[in-house]
DNA sequence: TTATTACTCACTCAAATGAGGGATTGACAC
DNA sequence: GTGTCAATCCCTCATTTGAGTGAGTAATAA
């Protein structure tokens, strides 16, 4: 046990010095989030194993600390045995994680194929060509259908996504995971 | 204990037929992937848990057993009690994953900005409004530069790219997580 | 039967885009 | 002090695109 922090300002230098194993950080603390800290300790020395160890299990933070390169995620309400097995776990280049929290992460991975929007099968043919560049042009030749009519499976798409362009269409479609 | 089985090809009627609260499912069987196993319990039952249990932590397969819905992600190494263990968990809503694979799946979260394509700090700004369907005239008004310029860096940014427009880009962006 | 919907195709027009050319400035390295 | 490079700006041109409007057919639902 190298050192306790009531908030992670100085948790670049901290991590220099020290060289901890494993860091227990918590989201919640005065001045930087923890959040960030992750990413301080973990840019300062990223053989450093870092275990988030907080009462959220708000999915925005969750995602905001693994994308940060957290290693380990368990909550507060963790009994202290599972506290001890999660730090040797993360040591042995495991990632212990709370119940709840390895279902969310999970899940994250299921979200695929929501088409909230009722694209139509064919409209979804439409805009997997269009994610891979294809001009209107191209979709027609692909699909074998008139240059005319792919442009209005295209305006039809757009509406139903609520875009204005394309290039909207594909961002929207990537970033929500509709296709 | 409901059932063993040497192939999932009948899952789905199995799994109507009665209704496990847990599946465990291997991946190398003849006939049918365990990976369309998942699919197949999932569509006929989404209550029942599905946890993998198999010799395979390859990336591929691991990535495309979560995409299917499996719950949980066990190695056939893992000791007894610890398969006990992670039935309990995953009827409590939890997901047992080997520790292996549990930092398997947290360094999937971890793999953006890699910027393999050398893009200026310049270039990655408009290429993130670009993403955000912002038009050249658009991204010229965001960063206060003029019309030309802006479709200056649009055409830098194709040419690092490989690609011939924007709706390429931004798919290739997204897509490769560049930004 | 009537409506609805998906899918198909056509035409117009203004605006945006991609590709080509060239030019200046300032910073930084060798 | 020469060279490189990012960043800025300008011009032209053919092509593509988005938006608007209309219309026919086939399948399905009410």
């Amino acid at each position: 046990m190298v050192g306790e922090y009531n908030n992670c300002n100085d948790a670049t230098t901290i991590t220099r010095v020290y060289k901890p194993d494993v860091v227990l950080m918590d989201i919640d603390m005065p001045g930087e989030s923890g959040i960030n800290g992750v990413r301080y300790v973990k840019e300062a020395r990223p053989q450093t194993s870092v275990i988030m160890y907080t009462v959220f299990e708000d999915d925005e933070k969750l995602f905001q600390c693994l994308c940060s390169g957290a290693n380990g995620y368990l909550l507060k309400q963790t009994p202290p045995q599972k506290l001890f097995d999660g730090i040797q776990e993360v040591i042995a280049g495991g990632s212990p994680m709370s119940p709840v929290i390895a279902r969310k992460v999970l899940n994250s991975f299921q979200h695929g194929k929501s088409n909230k929007y009722f694209l139509s099968s064919r409209e979804i043919e439409v805009l997997q060509l269009l994610i891979k560049g294809y001009s209107a042009k191209m979709i027609a030749a692909d699909l074998n259908i008139s240059f005319d009519t792919a442009r209005s499976h295209l305006k039809n798409i757009y509406q139903k996504l609520h875009v204005n362009s394309g290039k909207e269409a594909i961002g929207k479609a990537l970033g929500e995971h509709i296709v």
